[in-house]
RNA sequence: GCCGAGGUAACCAAGGUGGUCACGGUGCCUGUCUGAAAAACAGGUAAUGUCAGUUCGACUCUGACCCUCGGCA
């Protein structure tokens, strides 16, 4: 069986010390499921908790054609924290925009390497997108963006966008909800997957990355939402006080636009120059606040997360326990 | 003590000839979501300082009181 461990919940949970925990007892490495800690510089302020002086180490070059990565613009590799290696942290520049599919495809191959090497391959992050895109079978989301399309569409209100996809495809259109229906990216993105399929639809690869084969195990940390908060707040006095400042100088200087999409990570467009060191706090802890329970609302409709919470005492020792019970357990089974 | 300004939800805050009053933002809660997802979007929550008066009817007018802020003493 191929395993896959994945580790996620909402953010402040401790999920990547779990994971480098889980990787130690079990020979695992880790693939982060981050939206925003693939950007290289942007460290602090992401929270990316990577040992500050491991270099990254390029891998899987030789894959580049089964990447789809022709553009150059993507480096697949690793960093360590404490010795483990984690992988898809640090891979584009900010100036880039990372994409879901993308992700999803680069998971995969660095999936399939692990167990080639024995690794225990352990899935960690708090992106629920990236999280379904390498765990479920989403065809769609490897429809490429298509840029010009979305510079057109970008100039129309969501009325017009709403007719015109009414008059593309109304079948779509119908299966979208209220919230959807009102919601410009969504209604370009639809209009752009209909004209994608419309113009090319041979060429749409609806090719699977799980098979039955593969055996998941997934694992959510979880805490009720005021103790929660108080984990985020001091998360975010820590990322102010360990140079966050620092690091928005630094990519201002480099002469960012900070209208990329890298730069809505939260933390960066608050960053105005009246902003005291009391308003930046406040606006960030909300900010992740209402981050958390939009990630929240997107794990609970995960079935097949077994759910943890991180005040109950035992929780780690319970995670360890049920983890080497799947990962070792059925292997001495299978050998029998 | 006197003078001035003011008290509208957990916070900030708009209003209006007296007519079911109650804009908006933040928070908080819930949800949507198959290549921007830490994005984008939807729904919900909750208020007129206290007491009296005028009036068919007061958040709005009058008075007293309480409280806050500023100035004078």
């Amino acid at each position: 069986m191929n395993k896959l461990l994945v580790i996620c919940g909402p953010t402040a949970t401790g999920k990547t010390a779990l994971g480098i925990n889980l990787a130690k007892k079990f020979g695992g490495e880790i693939i982060s499921a981050d939206s925003r800690q693939v950007y290289k510089g942007m460290d602090v302020i992401t929270g990316k908790d990577i040992d500050k002086d491991s270099e990254f180490i390029r891998q899987l070059a030789d894959q580049k054609s089964k990447f789809n990565i022709e553009n150059n613009k993507i480096s697949v590799g690793y960093r360590l924290k404490e010795g483990i290696p984690v992988w898809l942290v640090d891979i584009v520049e900010p100036d880039y925009s990372f994409n879901a599919g993308e992700y999803a495809s680069l998971a995969h191959q660095v999936n399939e390497y692990l167990r080639r090497n024995n690794k225990l391959p352990i899935a960690v992050g708090g992106t629920g997108l990236y999280i379904k895109a390498l765990t479920s079978s989403l065809p769609l989301i490897r429809i490429p963006p298509n840029f010009p399309l979305r510079k057109k569409l970008d100039k129309m209100s969501r009325e017009e966008l709403g007719t015109l996809l009414k008059t593309t495809d109304l079948k779509k259109w119908e299966k979208m909800n209220q919230s959807d229906r009102l919601n410009p990216r969504r209604l370009i993105r639809a209009i752009e997957v209909v004209q994608a399929i419309k113009n090319d639809a041979d060429n749409i690869n609806t090719k699977q990355y799980l098979s039955e084969k593969d055996d998941l195990l997934f694992i959510g940390l979880r805490a009720e939402n005021d103790i929660l908060y108080r984990l985020i707040d001091k998360r975010v006095e820590e990322r102010y006080d360990n140079g966050a400042a620092q690091e928005i100088q630094k990519l201002k200087d480099t002469n960012y636009d900070f209208n990329l999409p890298s730069f809505t990570a939260l933390g960066y467009r608050i960053w105005d120059e009246k902003g005291s060191k009391q308003t930046i706090l406040k606006k960030w802890k909300y900010l992740e606040h209402a981050y958390a329970r939009r990630q929240m609302t997107w794990f609970k409709k995960e079935k097949r997360i077994i759910w943890f919470d991180i005040t109950n005492k035992n929780y780690l020792a319970e995670i360890e326990a049920m983890v080497g019970k799947w990962y070792t357990g059925k292997q001495d089974a299978d050998q029998n």
